[in-house]
DNA sequence: GGCGCTTGTCGGCGGACGATGACATAGCCA
DNA sequence: TGGCTATGTCATCGTCCGCCGACAAGCGCC
């Protein structure tokens, strides 16, 4: 029997970009704390001494992470007429990949764990809100743009919180979308 | 010289009290994962070996805390006309101890954490979401109180990651007393 | 073929954590 | 006063974590 799993071709650049990607997976899912380097090395199939040996420390690694927050698909794709609309459906009802956003599910999950919450005070505004604001545009960007970033990441906090149980999920989207109708 | 602290007197209810408000005020302050027993008995001035003791174990500590959310000050304390003016002046500009989103942060910070997390998934309904949406009343309080806390807890994030350097609060707070004003 | 650099693994160190059981002491009651 | 129980402390265990230095294995080059 060949019981060895194909092994990873020697690949630094690969296997750079496949640590980060699992990274992100990770912390856009489990909070700073609760993952760890060999979960991450784990989900790759390296030793986790890579980890640190390519990233440093796990504060950089976290730190690369929130710089690669603009890659991939962003709540800011798409048409602005449908933005309500879109958001609400992914914020309320999630999916299955979490797609658009994960990088605010990344921003969330920091709170509380005193160091990465430094690290994202630091770089979610340039990182992230500056983006989102100019996207937005119009008078009051900053503002509207801080509202919408607060009422989905509240969204997500209260269906992880409550497991979705909430029996009328038309209605929530409904207000939902009337909500983002008058942030828009 | 006297340099020992004054000790505590010998009495089990008024420790037991203690303890429970220092867990409850580190638990609002800072993630299930980041509060540890030596620094809850730090608080009170007692060993760890006490916390254990008297509550069990961690999570015991964290469900009594959990259970006592409905002690002290509450948001549903107050006029409901004043509700969205009152609620969105603390989730915006914070307060010097938080006062009566206090229960609202513990449910927050256990994001992340995943066993804090299970903890509250089991507990926020019937502790928190139950008697919020009686005190809301009227037609789909059910969808209107998470709706609201959502935003509540939303807000508490965003200015959290970000330190509050938003230059405009006022409209902020305006536009948080008009969103109360609808959900209401 | 053999050398040398890159890529990755292994074992372990030091520290923090939650939990536990043995021990000390204060305060009450006879 | 002398003992007894409730109250609190101390030392320690096992575990998990991030991190690091030493080692093995692949791959190009002469």
């Amino acid at each position: 029997m060949f019981c060895h799993v194909a092994p990873r071709p020697r690949n630094a650049e690969a296997t750079r970009a496949a640590i980060l990607a699992a990274a992100r997976e990770r912390f856009a899912r489990e909070s700073y704390d609760d993952v760890g380097m060999r979960d991450i090395a784990g989900d790759v199939g390296v030793d986790a001494a890579l980890v640190s040996r390519y990233f440093g420390s796990k504060e950089d690694l976290f730190l690369k992470v929130l710089d690669h927050c603009g890659d991939g698909p962003d709540l800011m794709d798409g048409d602005r007429a449908t933005f309500g609309d879109r958001v609400a459906r992914q914020a309320i009802f999630g999916s299955e990949h979490d797609g658009q956003l994960e990088h605010l599910l990344v921003l969330l999950r920091s709170i509380g764990s005193a160091k990465a919450s430094e690290l994202v005070r630091r770089t979610a505004d340039e990182s992230f809100f500056g983006p989102f604001e100019d996207w937005i545009g119009g008078p009051d960007a900053a503002v509207r743009a801080r509202l919408a970033a607060a009422f989905i990441m509240g969204m997500e906090v209260s269906r992880e919180m409550t497991g979705g149980q909430t029996l009328t999920p038309a209605q929530c989207e409904a207000m939902h979308a009337r909500m983002a109708v008058i942030l828009q």
